[in-house]
DNA sequence: TTTATTACTCTACAAATGTAGAATAATTTT
DNA sequence: AAAATTATTCTACATTTGTAGAGTAATAAA
């Protein structure tokens, strides 16, 4: 089961934030602010979709992630890719070369970390 | 507005395709076949947000996509690197690299796109 | 020990999504 | 012309999502 789009922003919060009270990750967002009983709906059903844990503090609850960012993006870029590019990484990889504005160093580090790992083959 | 998941994946065959006929596009789903009543029912929510137009031919009407896949993508992709990677498509580059498996042969064909788009800097 | 406060859970409800039957209009076949 | 077919629109309804008030239990403050 996926998140939902307001799941996904909670989550955002509470990778940065590493592990978490509610009542922080409340605070954690930009104004307008949700009440507090929304982030606990969405608390509780990112648990039901395994994608939050919490540890019990006293009466209270620290929540942390369950699924790291970097394997949750992955997945994410991963379906898009299959989409998009029929599953074909290097396809999408040239079209990101094209298509994207990368400045004139960057794509030169982008070029020196694609030698090193050319070399680590 | 964005398009929910079934609305991209008829979006999908109606790129595929590019332009078609209800019956058309319905025939082109896997099966099991949605309901023609069904397909119509999400090109007519794809038409109020703007992404589907069509021609009337006869008593037909033949659809067609009103955003480019590649544009679709590209803001797809945007909105993923915005999130993960702070706005930073460097920073996206960079982890995207490091975390596909490329096979040598592509890496080095990737790199090759690369300093092409150096050289016209 | 009454009263607040805190931390959750339960219930609710509008909007969006996924899916499709029933109704209607135009056209073609008998 | 009556009957069947085609192409769309209307209506419907179960789920999921976004958001939050009301209720409850435990603890802290008066």
């Amino acid at each position: 089961m996926e998140l939902s789009n307001s799941e996904e922003q909670l989550m955002q919060i509470l990778w940065k934030k590493d592990k978490a009270f509610m009542k922080d990750l409340v605070e954690a967002y930009p104004d307008p602010k949700p009440a507090l009983t929304t982030v606990a709906t969405l608390l509780k059903r990112m648990q039901d979709k395994k994608f939050v844990g919490y540890t019990q503090i006293g009466r209270s609850r620290e929540y942390f992630p369950k699924v790291s960012k970097k394997n949750y993006f992955s997945k994410q870029m991963n379906g898009l890719i299959k989409n998009f590019f029929n599953d074909s990484t290097s396809q999408f990889a040239s079209f990101f070369t094209q298509e994207t504005d990368l400045s004139e160093k960057e794509l030169r580090e982008l070029r020196e970390l694609i030698d090193e790992k050319i070399k680590n083959k």
